[in-house]
DNA sequence: GACGACATGTAAAGAGTTACATGATTAT
DNA sequence: ATAATCATGTAACTCTTTACATGTCGTC
């Protein structure tokens, strides 16, 4: 049976150490959220499907009487994650940005308007720079997790390189 | 009444000349495909929401018995995009890499596996910068679509900085 | 007592891809 | 002839987001 790729960072947070929902949607905000988003709306449904499929396991852990259902992998999924992980195959690098469409058109507008959306652009990547950076601050590096740290640190270095393409490409529309 | 980026992708093909929904699907493949793609599948029906608001035309071409229509902006349509794209508000850049989810999991396999995929990555990368190159190469400078190049120029400056970054990891990688 | 974090979920809508179906024209 | 390109479209499906609904726990 295929897994969409959301249920497969699902296993992956999984494969640490026993999550509940809520807990799989912090991490995936914390660390895959720059290359792989994931929604609430995703989220529990496919925990649904996962379940089913023998993928992982569910414990009832309430604080109180606040619910609380925390998964954990089972052998298979344990198997199916480092059978997906080993697959090394080329699959396409999807980007979508609005602002790039718009300035991809932006000879329909004035200089100063074109200069004015590549500085926003800059000023866009150099604040998701800084808060992944921020991220790396915080935590010291763990040998069995290496691959977190340089994928992080690969978000830093893309928004940096972006922010400072932009913002050589909007000095260069403001004296134009 | 709001408009899909998708729909925008459109108005901005049919700014610069009337086309048939073919040539427009061929004018994105070969300029906006790497930051948004479209495929038929929403274009002619976009195609046809556009002519029912009135911001494109359709006028019939045929060439001998093969059908054609032609499509070409309206006032309304020209000042739709012309709005759009003056808005310079912030707007996410959206990645989605399945292949980095694998890397940034892939402590769960062998250092090999890991290096293997990481080459793989600066591969595809290097493939595309070199495919963007070709088309650079291609056609001269027109003045009044100098972004047009530019966000070509912003495309393979990108995927070459990516290229060169897994590259660097898969050796490190290898050399561990 | 109020606020922020913890916690689980669904319904509806929207966006987008894939696969299919059909046929004409042009270049080799 | 036959392959590539030109040309139009739809149906089914998948993926994803957004908005809503509900309630607890810990801290200021």
């Amino acid at each position: 049976m295929e897994l969409s790729n959301t249920a497969y960072v699902i296993l992956g947070a999984l494969h640490e150490r026993a999550r509940s929902g809520y807990d799989i949607k912090a991490f995936a905000d914390a660390s895959t959220r720059h290359f792989w988003a994931v929604s609430y709306g995703q989220l529990y449904p496919e925990l649904k499907r996962l379940l089913d499929a023998g993928l992982i396991d569910a414990e009832d852990q309430p604080t109180g009487s606040r619910q609380r259902t925390l998964y954990r992998l089972t052998r298979l999924g344990e198997e199916a994650l480092a059978d997906w992980v080993s697959d090394t195959g080329t699959r396409p690098c999807e980007i979508r940005d609005e602002m790039l469409v718009r300035l991809f058109f932006s000879d329909a507008v004035e200089r100063e308007k074109r200069a004015e959306l590549a500085g926003n652009m800059a000023a866009r990547h150099r604040a998701q720079a800084n808060g992944l950076r921020k991220q790396s601050e915080g935590k010291p590096a763990h040998r069995e997790n290496a691959m977190h740290d340089e994928v992080l640190q690969f978000g830093i270095d893309l928004h940096e390189h972006l922010a400072d393409w932009y913002a050589r490409l909007a000095a260069r529309l403001e004296n134009e």
